[in-house]
DNA sequence: CTTGGTGTTCGACATGTGTCTATGTTGACA
DNA sequence: TGTCAACATAGACACATGTCGAACACCAAG
């Protein structure tokens, strides 16, 4: 059988980039992770607490999450609730195999 | 059983970071997927041409991709091939479970 | 309606990044 | 040895990004 199809096109490329530069930050995985590891939604406050940078920046890490949907935002009266969305689980190996292609063993 | 230990630490948060960071530009996604898609090793001068950008930004965005040992250079007299290194199939799946948790369905 | 707490947005700043042109460097070969 | 071809590196530039402090918006109680 044939190899893979040649190419990507360029919108799929860029829409990879975006996934892969949401987590391109040491700061913004610690806060998915945190989001992750205590398995319920955080409010902004909580995650400020438990990482070293100020509040304004927390927000703008949360809100580049949020633009790509790896965390999902619920407002609660004057609070925000982020929880992290778990089909970014499946974004990543989707992309790799586009990326790479799937002949190799460990696909699907 | 349990859940998750709950952190990660800075050095895995900055590693996962840079592995992300590396694909996190359309044209070094595009680079990789035209590697793969031939499935040889290929030389700077034949990437170019397949890519609208100068010799010396193709260049630039190899060394970003080698540095993170997703492609392998391999040097034959005045010529560089570079290869896709398959590995990198598997650092995305492995980094998701450190940063989300494994006890999803979907893990293994 | 005023006050206070919780997030968001703004402005600013330093640093990083993608790109280009120009210049080096290094083998191959006459 | 000199020249050419193929990459790599350096310098420069515009633009994006991470961070901060300050100002703003909004909801909830009094």
């Amino acid at each position: 059988m044939k190899k893979t199809q040649p190419s990507i096109t360029e919108d799929q490329a860029r829409t990879y980039a975006a996934w892969f530069k949401a987590l391109s930050d040491p700061t913004r995985i610690r806060l998915l992770h945190l989001l992750a590891a205590e398995a319920r939604p955080m409010s902004v406050g909580e995650l400020v607490e438990r990482v070293p940078i100020g509040q304004s920046t927390v927000s703008h890490h949360l809100r580049t999450l949020a633009d790509v949907r790896f965390v999902l935002p619920e407002k609660q009266g004057t609070s925000t609730r982020y929880a992290v969305n778990r089909t970014c689980l499946t974004v990543f190996p989707e992309a790799v195999r586009a990326i790479l292609g799937e002949e190799d063993g460990r696909a699907r």
